[in-house]
DNA sequence: AAATGACCAAATAATTGTATTTGGTCAAAC
DNA sequence: GTTTGACCAAATACAATTATTTGGTCATTT
């Protein structure tokens, strides 16, 4: 009793025709939370406009916050990715990670409004995503990567190791909040403030001299782990928000040993947006 | 039978007299809109904690609005003055100008709310200002300045002027916005803050040589001349603001000749708390 | 004149009640 | 087993009232 295309009654019941219709489900969830703000985007919209019934939404996610969590996350999972991939083919320098990041980031409408917390796109989930240290949910293993730059001389000396995060956040946000509401005589086009972005990000916090001789590699080497860890911590994130069978199931803590006890988060709800830290 | 048997003479009638009760109520002003905001911070409050009567609050300046325009404008005057002395003394760089903008900047909470937009302190004024461009209420002549500087060949002559401006917003509006949502181990002193951003702003768009000998005494005069316009346009606002004798007469568009027909703003109320470029 | 504070229209907040929408469930249909 | 959509409690929006506060004025007092 293999292939019963019985009558048009139960497409989707296979893992992959699963998959495919969550992210039909999102896509749908992603426009129409652009469009109409998340307070306005209604289940049954999104519902109706994926062609399924609302029911069927409630067998992916448990809740509408897990919903929009999923999408955050997928979306989150493609922007790192991209980084990943297009910072491969480049020097690998911070100032590289750091345009590539910015391109992506002025792309992705919904990354910017997470990251910088606007309340016209997030409504009510503006304070969870903000409580959470908004500026500072950077991608798992940035300070470790910093770190890395600092030893191979890559870094300025004369900051600490906060101070490089400040610097960075604030360049970062800065640049991506500030074009927005300045005049019409000031805009620019988003590759070229991704340019300026990254320029100036680097110059803030790189080394002055050129680079010790030999330690490019290992730099390029260094972007490139973090790139892959971000990109892999973010994926892991995202497949227990889409992956599993029984909606409820993921979340649950320290799945696959390594954790321990994170020592940064206050617990909180395990399904909660936050997307910090881990 | 009247309450307080308060003989209510009539102290202030010189110019002087009145100057001083008019920075009073200002003082009283200031330390409430910090404390309450500015949508719960009312004029009965403020005449009571001044000791006079409401009226009298009514004779220096006619609305309510008008009253905080002028406590808006006393800071940037003390803000900018306070940058000019201090500038004086430096070396006259950019990169000194931006440290001490932001120290003094840092130092007074109203400014940072003013330039910032907050809402939580500017309440429904936080409208008005924003509307005129935000992060663009450049002190008059921080163009002009930027134009000498790169004729000097201080500034990098890869970037265009409106380049130069909008990098400088960012990293300004970046450091003074991110370091107060960042997590509490990130926490940096003001000090250490101002020379971030005055070290940011200043690798983002000087040039990277040297700058061509004999040039330094020259910025340095410039950034003096910028320095003195820009307090002195600050300055004609203020007394503008709290200076005559009837609340009404001042803010008449053209006063000293030199206007014209200012082909930027859209007229709007000629008391409205506008401060951007003139 | 200079200053006051009782006074008032208008704005703002608090209250109450009703209508509508919406997240989430689940028995029935496939 | 999978999907659906009618169903319901809870939330949200809307409307109508009443209560309170507040910006601004001005006759009176000093």
């Amino acid at each position: 009793m293999e292939p019963q295309a019985r009558r048009a009654g139960r497409p989707p019941q296979d893992a992959s025709r699963r998959l495919e219709r969550a992210h039909r489900i999102l896509d749908i969830a992603g426009d129409l939370i652009l469009r109409w703000g998340y307070d306005k985007t209604t289940i049954d919209d999104i519902a109706r406009r994926a062609g399924v019934a609302k029911g069927t939404i409630y067998l992916h996610w448990r809740t509408r916050e897990e919903l929009f969590a999923a999408l955050l996350r997928r979306e989150r999972v493609e922007m790192l990715s991209q980084v990943r991939l297009r910072v491969a083919e480049g020097p690998g320098t911070l100032r590289d990670l750091l345009g590539l990041l910015a391109s992506e980031l002025l792309r992705r409408p919904l990354m910017r409004a997470s990251l910088l917390g606007d309340s016209k796109v997030l409504g009510k989930l503006t304070r969870l995503k903000r409580s959470s240290g908004a500026a500072a949910d950077l991608p798992t293993g940035f300070e470790t990567y910093l770190g890395a730059l600092l030893r191979l001389g890559a870094l300025r000396a004369d900051l600490t190791p906060a101070e490089h995060v400040v610097a960075l956040a604030s360049v970062l946000y800065g640049f991506l909040l500030v074009p927005q509401m300045m005049p019409e005589g000031y805009a620019l086009p988003d590759e070229r403030l991704a340019e300026l972005l990254a320029d100036a990000g680097s110059r803030a916090v790189a080394a002055g001299g050129p680079v010790p001789a030999g330690n490019a590699r290992a730099i390029s080497r260094a972007t490139l782990e973090f790139a892959d860890l971000a990109v892999e911590t973010a994926q892991r994130k995202l497949r227990a928000s889409l992956g599993s069978e029984e909606p409820g199931k993921p979340e649950k803590s320290g799945t696959s040993g390594a954790s321990g006890k994170s020592v940064t988060g206050p617990e909180k709800s395990a399904t909660s947006l936050e997307e910090n830290a881990t």
